[in-house]
DNA sequence: GTGAAAGCGCTAACAG
DNA sequence: CTGTTAGCGCTTTCAC
């Protein structure tokens, strides 16, 4: 691979010539870097990224940490980060933490130390020593669906405790009383803010709140399963389940189906997060969409400004936070007269 | 953040003493090596991989390039391919080609920039100058569910040419005759090799191979809805559809359940690759089941084992084609009477 | 065993 | 405008 060098030699000029030349063409003779553009690419010369980050003390390689690669929606948000990333001239690193706030802290350590520009993490931690490792990061970070209570970083995600205020609302609409949520673990912020969506609809309408209808599911469609599985065999059994995840509305829908209960006659079903392939599940599923594409633009130009800014830390965060769409489907319908209010 | 230079001073050694420390303990004398060990952990150090990877010419990273990172198949591969990279001590890079040749070619070239360890690539280009820019490539190579024929890699997939066969010989055993499979563009690789699988099948069972019945879905679900729409309104319209790919199952199964045609009752559907969230869709599809983790974890070491040879290119390319496993869902049953052969 | 020194490829003062 | 030079942090001969 040719090197600075070499170019330098084939144009006959010094290689910081050549240096000057890429980095700032109006300040060496226009004939000058005539010659350099040629010699370089006479030779395929592309500059060592690593020799470039070793000098600058900093990578064009933007990281991004998140609980499931394999989720469709992390999947999608990769796929638009990258691709704005890359449009704006960055290579993208991603590692998988399993949701564990050890494995992230471990990452974030490994990726630090390769240098990288900034990092899109989602994180899964809740202690204090957590969050002051978060916070004493000098690398730009960017947090992105879920967030940690009081860092002061920026944050870009969809308003998740309103989508499942959206949802409660609807079931509230229809005439349900007796509603339950399948929850993600309580202790990740989004978890938490759809439990207090789903509160908040409920204090609204005026109707108690009983804690025996919120179950854990984990975000796992298993989970879910049995947690509906248990729901449904219960005497008092709610009218209509609210998933907190689209993997969970899964999970409850089959055991709803090998319970024998039909969806929406018996019990009516509503989700968050879109399920690409939503359009073939039977009944399609009542739900609140969530601009994925946006949310990855929006996070990688705010950790990108950040990054090129001179004083990254001077910026004051900033923060994002989209409306939800809801979507009526067939899932949802008012309870039958037997179980109703 | 401290450097090497920080521990040999704080250890009272010289850095190159420090180097060899880490890289060969027991060249040094024990007590020399406790003394590092000592002022590393001491200062927090970690050796800056910018810097190593300049001097080796290699950075312990290894990029993977995929066609759609939001699929449900990349999806789990990244997943388990990180996991075996990071187990093994190495960072992943990654990228969306698109499935366009232009642009792997680009990201290749970026990522070999990048002088990383080694590429994983699922490659969609076909034609002989792109074969020429694979083979042509120094860094270690290894293909995944995609490949370029004639080119000497590595390769790891599952048997997909036998997916298709063992799909199509179900339907046949059922009693179908008019089987139509909605492909891949099958410029690519595995579409091609599942049409072939699919005419094996026909051949072997003495029936003949309609053209009229192979439709280009594109992989994508959209297109495959189309086709299916198309497919269903003609006057000989097939007893049994054979979709290459999850996606376009869905696609199909949905043309289907619009036009009012009941599955499997007036049409048989089954498909190539696994969904996870199949359990919830019903009919149950028939289809075959690749073992994704295993391809993962195999392709991950070809790549790594190639790396970490001393001579990678004397290495004979080695290729691992896993068996599927039919699944025998609800989604197929005999053709009707009415439409039957 | 340990240290001095060269150099990986590049950037950024600083001279000229 | 262009060239010289000093590193960025590390590895790796080669002496001692």
């Amino acid at each position: 691979m040719a090197t600075i060098k070499d170019v330098a030699q084939t144009a006959g000029v010094a290689i910081s010539t050549v240096s000057l030349t890429f980095a700032n063409p109006d300040r060496v003779s226009p004939d000058t870097a005539r010659r350099v553009w040629k010699a370089a690419d006479l030779l395929g010369y592309r500059p060592n990224p690593l020799a470039q980050s070793l000098k600058r003390g900093r990578s064009r390689m933007i990281g991004v940490l998140v609980g499931d690669i394999s989720s469709p929606f992390f999947g999608r948000l990769l796929k638009a980060v990258e691709r704005r990333a890359l449009e704006r001239g960055y290579l993208m690193i991603v590692a998988d933490t399993d949701g564990d706030p050890e494995r992230e802290l471990e990452l974030l350590d490994q990726f630090t130390a390769q240098r990288i520009a900034g990092l899109l993490i989602s994180p899964h931690g809740s202690s204090t020593a957590y969050g002051r490792r978060l916070s004493a990061c000098k690398t730009p970070l960017v947090m992105v669906d879920h967030r940690f209570r009081g860092a002061p970083l920026d944050y870009v995600a969809s308003d998740t405790r309103m989508a499942a205020r959206m949802l409660t609302d609807h079931l509230i609409n229809l005439g349900h009383r007796r509603i339950a949520q399948i929850t993600g673990p309580v202790q990740l912020y989004t978890a938490a803010e759809r439990v207090e969506g789903y509160k908040e609809a409920l204090q609204a309408a005026g109707l108690p709140v009983n804690d025996d209808l919120l179950v854990d599911g984990r975000y796992r469609d298993a989970e879910s399963y049995a947690q509906t599985m248990r729901l449904m065999t219960r005497a008092d059994r709610p009218t209509a389940i609210l998933a907190a995840s689209n993997m969970m509305a899964l999970g409850a829908l089959q055991a709803l189906q090998e319970l024998g209960y039909a969806c929406p006659e018996d019990v009516s079903l509503a989700t968050i997060d879109d399920i690409p392939w939503s359009a073939v599940i039977k009944p399609k599923l009542t739900m609140v969409l969530q601009d994925i594409e946006q949310i990855a633009q929006v996070s990688a130009d705010y950790l990108l400004d950040r990054v090129e800014s001179t004083s990254p830390d001077k910026l004051t965060p900033r923060e994002t936070v989209l409306i939800p769409r809801l979507f009526i489907g067939s899932s949802t319908a008012p309870p039958s007269s037997i179980n109703g209010a």
